[in-house]
DNA sequence: TCAGTATAGTTGCAGATACAATTACTTGTC
DNA sequence: GACAAGTAATTGTATCTGCAACTATACTGA
């Protein structure tokens, strides 16, 4: 019988499905607010709050496709879309000229801010509705174990 | 200033970073190792998963949809994509003539069976190096509850 | 210095997914 | 029984993303 011989119900497998699944999960449905009530899609929400984390609100394009887990390719294209709108701009880096700096605007900033706004909301009601402290920062240590590269 | 007015640094938001970086990592470098050794995309894989964690390996459309966290249509196109190739098979319902069975085939079984293969293997090297059983078990609590609709 | 290699970013192209509209069927209500 | 409302799946269309190829620039070693 296949199922016992090859454990579709391993632990680890299920660990890792349920990872899968809570994203998922979570992921779309923010991405739904935050798309109706800003006007923002998630990527682009992600992309201005690297930005603003970095201190000085600006990164080059390889730190942000790395930072957002996206291809570089598909960063370009991101970034075109972002800046056509006014939320981010591109400038040269003086010390290597292959690099790109990009930076966010003041309308970019501003648009973070409502967007910062209604995502603490909801992670009122997603997050701290079904985890207390303790356990957030439980969950935040050990997925913190786990995303670091070795 | 800005940063400190809307704080990207909160605890919660970034263990909500947190989630989707780890989630993005991992399941990137899932899919290319699945892809690179199986030939079979994430998708695939997770459907034909789900299909065997069924028990009479098979479900119904919006079962596959609801699992996998995909919209109705995309379902339609996966599972369209699937059967072409042989890995699983339509079938009407006999007591709801909407509604569409989707069966794991013989060769579904195999492949996901060298598939969980790879995946098991997969998982050793990035969950059982990171995490022990201790930590694991722990984990699996946390986004359980975390993934309890409410 | 120069050749060879590595890195940063962009582009063409193809594939996968979402959303909205549509069709077909079912369920509930009167 | 019939109509209204709800549900299951599919299809048209648009968008987003990745991969691979390419250009331009930087580094490295003889």
């Amino acid at each position: 019988m296949h199922s016992s011989a090859c454990p579709s119900g391993d632990e680890k497998v299920e660990l890792f499905g349920l990872l899968l699944e809570t994203n998922a999960r979570l992921s779309r449905s923010l991405a739904l607010v935050l798309e109706a009530r800003c006007g923002l899609p998630l990527a682009w929400f992600e992309v201005l709050l690297q930005l603003r984390k970095s201190g000085d609100g600006q990164l080059k394009m390889n730190q942000i496709a790395d930072a957002i887990v996206h291809s570089s390719g598909g960063t370009t294209r991101l970034v075109d879309r972002m800046e056509e709108s006014g939320l981010v701009i591109r400038s040269n880096c003086p010390t290597d000229r292959r690099a790109t700096f990009v930076a966010i605007t003041p309308e970019g900033d501003r648009r973070l801010d409502e967007a910062l706004a209604v995502h603490l909301d909801y992670l009122d009601g997603h997050l701290g509705g079904r985890l207390d402290r303790t356990e957030r920062s439980a969950l935040t240590a050990l997925l913190t174990k786990l995303n670091t590269p070795r």
